[in-house]
DNA sequence: ACCTGAACACCGTTCAAGT
DNA sequence: ACCTGAACACCGTTCAAGT
């Protein structure tokens, strides 16, 4: 599966297309190397020849996943362009199966997925907010985001397998309205602090 | 190690204390079956007499966990007491090595930690909303303190083994405030929709 | 430039059987 | 009530060597 290039080998390019495909179809726990190397038809130890380690890989597709994100509505106020910062990046997370999860494992490392903070500060630098409050407010949003979706995505997985605790439909049954109305409450509390100046 | 009660065997308290143990000492990735098993001198086999998977037994240590986080600012207003909330949940976390990782990870099942949004949602209640906002903002809340303090986390151990990627003092420098930053904000966002009523 | 083969040091889980 | 022994079906990673 995929093989791209003239050369005789694959290319770091088509090992990551292949994961992502594996990633969407079965899932982060089901995306192994050994599962990837065999989908390409190669040795585990052929993968290390392209990544240092699985790390690495997984901060690639971050940063694939993350890229999908495209909100651009030019010319409105940053409220609703940190708004549509959001929904642009919760559809991306969307996009792949635990794409939240794979985001959220490798923020830490800094490696992968800075374009998704960085879009967020960009929106929120707009309202006339300092460098350091949009930072701040842009990792506020990002958490939220990351583990909102997380939190949906975690939740189709478990219950299409049925293992949901039982005396639990305590969720409410909107995940687009509850994301919604999350952002909306960070973007009010922003609004407010600049009232307040 | 660990050995209570007046039977021969281990008790399902051993278990999970020794457990909780070795995630604070060694951290989640070393936190595996036959290491547990190990530690309390038994075949790894032994441990499903006593939970039924890993997932359920590290369910019971998010309750664990959680269940440290005492806020009880009784007589103050519900934004004070809501900010004690969020804090007191994050000193609880703090408290074990990756707990919010785990709180994070069972939060999806609906096994562990409903304690942790129920407390939030009793708290913003007593501002006067409706039981649908005070659970949104409570999950709001939630995913914001949860993200924030495993980012926290999962950047302290990457740095103390020196894996932080290279041009990357990017993060500010203070995680209490930046943590207050983001509270005060939804905070702020749900007050101001209290005033707009 | 890209991969094989073989190994190392691990995982979670099941299940019959023991005391 | 609590555990053993043995097995099953896996993991990520390294490294010399091949083409």
């Amino acid at each position: 599966m995929t093989r791209t290039g003239s050369g005789r080998g694959h290319t770091r390019d088509d090992v990551v297309r292949t994961a992502l495909h594996i990633l969407d179809e079965y899932g982060l726990p089901d995306l192994t190397m050994r599962r990837l190397a065999n989908a390409l038809g190669v040795q585990p130890s052929a993968l290390y020849w392209h990544f240092a380690n699985k790390q690495n890989l997984l901060a690639e597709l971050a940063d694939r996943i993350v890229a999908r994100a495209a909100a651009d509505d030019p010319d409105s106020s940053w409220t609703t362009s940190v708004r549509a910062e959001a929904v642009a990046l919760r559809d991306a997370l969307l996009a792949y199966r635990d794409g939240a999860e794979v985001v959220a494992g490798t923020l830490a490392l800094g490696l992968g997925s800075t374009m998704a903070r960085d879009r967020f500060a960009a929106a929120v630098a707009a309202g006339g907010f300092d460098r350091e409050t949009a930072r701040r407010a842009a990792m506020a949003l990002l958490h939220f985001v990351l583990g909102h979706v997380s939190y949906e995505q975690q939740r189709m997985q478990y219950d299409s397998v049925g293992v949901l605790a039982d005396a639990l439909p305590v969720g409410g049954a909107d995940p687009t309205a509850e994301f919604t109305f999350g952002i909306d409450l960070i973007v009010a509390g922003l609004d407010s602090s600049r009232a307040r100046r």
